[in-house]
DNA sequence: TATTGTTATACTCTATAACTATA
DNA sequence: TATAGTTATAGAGTATAACAATA
């Protein structure tokens, strides 16, 4: 059992997840000096990098694109804009609206902090083998490209049973 | 800048955390139905699987085998003592110490529990093609032996400057 | 009345500190 | 006194509910 061969790799593993979640613990971890540095949190960081792409109409749709509530983004909204890192004003069509950008310093400040990041990453891949780095980090990109529905959607019936 | 030859793939992606982490969490969602029908939760669930690999001599060395808080494993193991899926019992030699199996019962319901787990991460990786999730599978399997110190650790003086 | 943003409240998870029983 | 286990308390992070302004 556990050797069939249904086509592929049926080798045992440890559950995705609990090589996933202890991985992702260790990474937040692992940015949060560079993060401190540069007088960020995670949240701010992650603000930043959404809107680097672009300007937002709302807040409530800056907060469902980074997936986050609304309530829980405010503070960091209100941080960012008191140092400059973004602009906030009302929309003058609906004053109920609140549009948002980046400013200057702050996509200069997101770019650092990223670059740093990035640089501690890429010595943490730098163990892998070039073939398996590839791999990861494709079928990394290509994972978290999926809708949350997706994944956690997949057959949710027929696999609960209890066997 | 970015697309210098340094040997290797130096292409834009985002911050491996900010694709890890949510993943993370989508994976313990789809997860959950699973555990509930099994009746088991998150930690109950790491718990037999720790204790699978062999019979542990003390809960403080089971709480560090699986990263958690020797008083966040109590009520878990209360749980399943309870419905018969660990044996817990003090060691003679040392009446301080709890000794800990799991019983044919908690391994029986464990397996289930990782069977149906594991059928639904393969529609998962069946979105991928085989040669990325070999290298993600391996790279997975790599990255999540390292200790957590070995992921923080790289470099942490340098690579906190604000650039 | 419905919606955006905000504030206040409650809840969950986790970490810390205090306690017991054994050594 | 030191350690394993337990319980009680406090803290961080998040979600829910109520509120004010605008439409």
């Amino acid at each position: 059992m556990g050797r069939t061969s249904d086509g592929g790799d049926a080798e045992d593993r440890r559950d995705l997840a609990a090589m996933i979640v202890p991985l992702g613990g260790a990474l937040m971890q692992a940015e949060s000096p560079i993060l401190d540095a540069h007088g960020l949190t995670m949240w701010g960081y992650i603000v930043l990098q959404a809107l680097s792409e672009g300007p937002t109409r709302s807040q409530i749709g800056l907060a469902e694109a980074i997936g986050a509530d609304k309530t829980r983004i405010i503070g960091t909204l209100d941080a960012l804009q008191e140092r400059g890192l973004i602009d906030r004003w009302p929309d003058p069509e609906d004053r109920r609206i609140r549009q948002l950008a980046i400013t200057t310093a702050g996509r200069r400040l997101c770019e650092s902090a990223k670059a740093g990041i990035q640089r501690k990453e890429e010595m943490l891949l730098a163990r892998l083998p070039a073939a398996d780095r590839r791999g990861f980090l494709r079928a990394l990109a290509t994972l978290s490209a999926l809708s949350r529905e997706d994944i956690v959607g997949d057959l949710d019936a027929t696999q609960s049973q209890v066997g």
